[in-house]
DNA sequence: CGAGTTTGACCTGCGC
DNA sequence: GCGCAGGTCAAACTCG
């Protein structure tokens, strides 16, 4: 099997470099009021971005993979908004974020919540194209969000969900504390610990921010330097699931890594937590975001060369709300190509610093039909793959 | 020698 | 209660 997945990490070298970006966020209602007048200028603007879905060619009917009419928020383009800042590649586009939201006082000013969506659960969606730059905050409620970005050689898809936290209680205060316990467990992660956390809470899940990469790379590079503490095999799926840890002191934050059994080239990266420290700017970890090795060598190491996508700020705002059922109102964006097989901006960067715009050519659909395997079950639900996949199918049989 | 990886063992949650 | 699968630990190992 190890010889399998080399000569498959091999072909895939030879493959085709594209990219697929897309973000699926989904968000408690509660939350919305947060950051409600962000929303309602940015709300204008949805009718823009169906557009721009419809001109990508794909026809995708959101409103037939959510229950009910949907409103797109993608009301922000980067590109148009920021011409002058169209980036040569994805890092790129990170460091220029990572260089925006430093500068912002205001911490949600470029989040999650700011692209709501409603659906019938009265359970605000965000989707995004890309995602943000780490930010160095906690967080407390568990979240899901499969994310894409674009990066040179690779291909990203994005999908959100929420994951069991749906079903733990809705109290304010249990969560951020359950979220403290978490955290201190996880730094510590004594058996002792372990066995505290079991009698006094129910796990609580850190913030999952996740990517579905089309990619050659299991590990692409965010700049953070990840250590692997475990491998493991998954269920139904032939790809080892690889768990990496943030090297930084005291910063908690993980991530697994795990390849699509039904398409290899697909790379899942879920990150879990919130970096609790700066960028680094290493001399491993540094350029990452600067100058990336992916684009000049198209192969890295796992762990200081990982493409981990810096985590969006919109987790800072994760807290506090019960999440309803996300999966049930999760849209599947991957994948979406247009009929030549080439990628299609779906809309305007819903993030500053990221777009398709410059994307290379990306892979066919029928390279993410994803089904639930491993931690693509967890984030996706399969409903939602299902309905996604269909979507997908029956474009593919009117081409 | 430090940092990172590998890998078997162990722990935990969950479904039956 | 049992078994399974996911997740984590930690000793041994590799690499630069």
């Amino acid at each position: 099997m190890e010889k399998k997945i080399e000569q498959h990490q091999k072909e895939q070298l030879n493959s085709t470099k594209n990219t697929e970006t897309k973000i699926e966020h989904q968000e408690q209602q509660s939350q919305a009021s947060s950051s409600s007048s962000h929303m309602a200028n940015l709300a204008t603007s949805s009718d823009h971005h169906l557009h721009q879905l419809e001109l990508a060619g794909n026809n995708i009917n959101l409103s037939s993979i959510f229950d009910t009419p949907i409103s797109l928020p993608f009301p922000y383009s980067y590109f148009e908004d920021h011409p002058s800042n169209n980036p040569n590649s994805f890092l790129d586009l990170l460091r220029q974020d990572q260089h925006q939201f430093a500068s912002s006082s205001n911490p949600s000013s470029f989040s999650f919540d700011a692209f709501p969506l409603q659906n019938s659960n009265d359970t605000n969606l965000f989707f995004t194209d890309l995602p943000l730059p780490q930010p160095v905050t906690t967080k407390a409620e568990s979240s899901e969000v499969v994310n894409t970005a674009p990066t040179s050689p690779n291909s990203t898809s994005v999908s959100s969900s929420s994951n069991e936290a749906a079903n733990d209680n809705t109290n304010k205060e249990v969560a951020v504390k359950d979220q403290v316990e978490g955290d201190q467990q996880e730094h510590k992660g004594t058996k002792p610990q372990l066995k505290a956390k079991k009698k006094n809470q129910k796990k609580a899940r850190e913030a999952r921010f996740a990517f579905l990469t089309k990619s050659d790379i299991d590990n692409l590079d965010d700049g953070y330097r990840w250590r692997k503490y475990g491998q493991k095999a998954v269920k139904n799926s032939p790809y080892p699931r690889s768990y990496y840890r943030c090297t930084t002191v005291g910063c908690g934050v993980k991530k697994r890594v795990e390849r699509s059994s039904d398409d290899p080239s697909i790379v899942m990266t879920t990150y879990e937590g919130q970096h609790s420290h700066p960028f680094p700017m290493t001399p491993r970890g540094h350029i990452g975001m600067l100058t990336s090795p992916i684009l000049d060598h198209g192969a890295t190491t796992a762990s200081s060369s990982s493409f981990s996508i810096p985590q969006p700020r919109y987790l800072l705002t994760q807290h506090h709300q019960p999440y309803n059922s996300m999966y049930n109102t999760s849209l599947s964006m991957i994948n979406r190509s247009s009929p030549n097989g080439t990628f299609i901006n779906p809309g305007p960067s819903s993030f500053p610093g990221f777009g398709y715009d410059h994307m290379p050519q990306a892979s066919t659909s029928t390279t993410s039909a994803i089904r639930d395997h491993g931690l693509l079950q967890d984030i996706l639900p399969s409903q939602i793959r299902e309905d996604t996949i269909n979507t997908q199918i029956n474009e593919e049989d009117k081409k």
